[in-house]
DNA sequence: CTGAAAGCGCTTACAG
DNA sequence: CTGAAAGCGCTTACAG
C-alpha cells in the first residue's frame, strides 16, 4: 500500500501539502492540489484512517448501541443511519447490548471507550448511572434515539400522544371496550418503551369517561407470536371481550389480527385493531396504525451528530420540533363496533 | 484520558512493559504484570485502538458488507456476528451496498480500503471483478456468507438440495401441480440467491417425471407483500391453479399463505406451501420450511475469520462440512392435495 | 525479564 | 501558499 510519502514524492511536494490537499484543510495552490490528486489517483492511494485519527483525534467513525438488530424498528434505524453515514465517508460501528450481562459490560467498559469513535448514538436504551457516566466522561457527542437518558439530546416520537390518538380513534368509532397490549416489564426496560404509551391510552379513555378494565391491560414480548398468544386468550374469555385493541407495536398487532381471525372473528367488524410503527406489512394486514419512520429517525440522529461535530450547519431552531413527526395511517382494521 | 505513559509511571515500569503486560505478548514477570494491571485499573486506562492499530497493523475490527439489514436473514446474520465479535473484544463495522451506485462505489473504493479492518465478511454479495480485485489487493482475510465469489472461502447452505428437498416433500404428499416462487432477477443479483434454488426445484420435478409448468415459475421481490400479489394472481387464474407452492423464502411464504386464505382457500387442504429460512413467525403460520439458522451463520463466519487471523485453532478438517447445516421443519402448511 | 528507541502514517502549529 | 518537524499513543525488534 502506498503511503502519503509516496504521493508527496510523486507529486513533487511535501507530505504536509499532500495532507492539506487531500483533506481540504488549509490553503493549497490549485497547481499543487491537482498534482496531488493526480498522484494519489495514479497510486491508488487511500489514507490510513488509523494514522489520521491518531494524529487528528477525529475518527470518522460513529458508534451505535442498540439492544437488538433483528426487530423491525432497530433494523430500520440501523439502515437509515448506515446509509447516511457512509454517504459522508463515515463508518458505523455497531454494538449490541443483548445477551449476557458481561457482554454489555464489555461494550460500555471497553469497546465504546477505545477512542475510536467520534460520537455515539444510543437507541432506546436505558443506561445505568455508571454507564451513562462512563459515556459522558469521554466527552464525545452523544445522541439518543428514544429511550430515557436525562441530559442527553434525544430524538423521540411523542409516545403519549401517539397512544392517545390511536385510542381516540377507536373511541370516536364508538368503542368503549378497549384493550391495550404493551410490553412486559422486561422489554419495557430493554427497549425502553416508557410507560408513556400506556399513559396515553389511559388518558384518552379517561377523557372519554371510560373506565379502564385492568383485565384488558396486557403485555407481551413485542413479537408477533407472543402477541398472538395473549390476544387469543383475551378473546377466548367467555365472560366478555373487548371490541377493540391498541397495540404498542405493529408486529404485535399482526399477531392480534391473526389470533382474532383464527378464532373466527372478523376484523374489523367483530374486533378492531390499531398498531404503532408503520411496518411495511401493515398494508397487507390492512392495519390502521401510527407510523414513526425509523429509517428517517436513523438519518436524523446522524444529522444531529454531524451538527454536534461541526460538520454541518445546525438546523435552524424553529425547524427542530420537540418530537419526531409521526403519521396516522387509516386502513381497514378499524370500524365501529358490531352493535353500534 | 490517561495514556500508557501514565500507567507506566504509576506502575514503576517502562511503557514497553505495560504494553506487554496488557496485551499478553512477550514475557513479563508476574510482579510487573500485577503492578501494571493494578495501575491500569486505578487510572481507568483503556488503550487507544487507533494507536495500537497503527503500531501493530492489527485493528481488532471486522467489516461486514451486506445489501440490506432490514430483511430477516440479514438482521439475524448481523446479530450473530456482532455478538460473537464483541465477545472477543472485536468491533464490527457495517457497510451497506444498497441505494445509489456511488454509495456502493464509495464502500469499495474508500471505506473498506482504509486499513481499519483486519478482515471482511461479505453477505450474499455478487461483486464485480474490479470490486473483488480491490478487496483481494488488501491482502486481508475475506470470508463470504452465501453469494458467489470465486476463490473466496464461502459459508453457504446447499440451496440446490434444500429446494429439491422441499419439492420432494410436496411430491411425496401426492402433489403434481407445484409452483415455484423465487426472486426477480434484480434481487437474485443483489441477494445473490443463485439459480440453485430454482434448479433444485426443477431437478426434483424432473426426477419424479413431472413436467414444469412455466406459468407457475413466479418471482417476487422477497417481501411478504410482493409475494402476496403474485400468489393472489396465480391462484385466481380460472384456467386451473397449482395445488402446492415452494417459496424461496419464508417471508414470501407468509404472503402466499395470506393470499390463499384471503381467496377463501384452506391451507393446506386446498393449497400447500413450503418455505425456506426458519423465520420465527413460521410457527404462527404453521409453515413447513427448511431452516437455515442465519444467526449461527453469522457466528460461523466470525469463527472462520478468527481462524484465518490465527486467533483461534482451526476446526479439524473433518469437522468442517462443505455446506452449512439446515433442517427440515414439518408443520401444518402441507398436506396431500384435495383429490388424493 | 526489561527498557530505550525507532517507527507505524498521518496532522498541524510554526516559521517562512 | 509551503515545508521541516514535532507529536498522536502505541508496539516491537534490539540489546542487555
Amino acid at each position: 500500500m502506498s503511503s502519503i510519502k509516496d504521493v508527496a514524492q510523486r507529486a513533487g511536494v511535501s507530505v504536509a501539502t499532500v495532507s492539506r490537499a487531500l483533506s481540504g484543510n488549509g490553503k493549497v495552490s490549485s497547481a499543487s492540489r491537482d498534482a496531488v490528486h493526480q498522484a494519489a489517483k495514479e497510486l491508488g492511494y487511500v489514507l490510513s484512517y488509523n494514522a489520521s485519527s491518531l494524529a487528528s483525534g477525529r475518527s470518522r467513525n460513529i458508534g451505535m448501541v442498540m439492544p437488538t438488530v433483528s426487530r423491525w424498528y432497530y433494523a430500520n434505524v440501523l439502515q437509515g443511519a448506515t446509509q447516511e453515514l457512509n454517504e459522508r465517508g463515515y463508518d458505523l460501528t455497531l454494538y449490541n447490548t443483548s445477551g449476557e450481562q458481561r457482554h454489555r459490560d464489555a461494550v460500555f467498559q471497553d469497546l465504546l471507550m477505545r477512542q475510536r469513535l467520534d460520537a455515539v448514538i444510543t437507541v432506546t436504551l436505558k443506561l445505568t448511572a455508571p454507564e451513562l457516566h462512563q459515556l459522558q466522561a469521554v466527552k464525545k457527542p452523544l445522541v439518543a434515539l428514544g429511550g430515557l437518558l436525562p441530559q442527553v439530546q434525544t430524538i423521540r416520537v411523542d409516545d403519549f400522544n401517539i397512544s392517545a390518538l390511536g385510542t381516540e380513534h377507536l373511541i370516536s368509532l364508538g368503542h368503549r371496550d378497549i384493550a391495550f397490549l404493551g410490553g412486559t416489564d422486561e422489554f419495557n426496560i430493554d427497549f425502553c418503551l416508557p410507560s408513556a404509551r400506556l399513559d396515553g391510552f389511559e388518558y384518552a379513555l379517561d377523557q372519554a369517561e371510560i373506565r379502564v378494565n385492568p383485565q384488558w391491560l396486557l403485555n407481551a414480548d413485542f413479537t408477533t407470536a407472543g402477541a398472538y398468544q395473549k390476544v387469543r386468550s383475551l378473546l377466548s374469555n367467555p365472560r366478555g371481550r373487548p371490541t377493540a385493541l391498541l397495540c404498542a407495536s405493529d408486529e404485535m398487532a399482526f399477531g392480534a389480527i391473526m389470533a382474532a381471525r383464527d378464532l373466527g372473528l372478523n376484523v374489523p367488524n367483530d374486533f378492531s385493531v390499531v398498531g404503532i410503527d408503520g411496518h411495511e406489512l401493515g398494508d397487507l394486514f390492512g392495519l390502521t396504525t401510527i407510523a414513526q419512520h425509523p429509517h428517517a429517525q436513523g438519518e436524523a440522529a446522524v444529522r444531529r451528530i454531524m451538527e454536534l461535530l461541526g460538520e454541518e450547519d445546525p438546523t435552524p431552531d424553529g425547524a427542530a420540533p420537540e418530537f419526531f413527526p409521526t403519521e396516522f395511517v387509516l386502513r381497514t382494521s378499524t370500524a365501529p363496533p358490531a352493535g353500534a
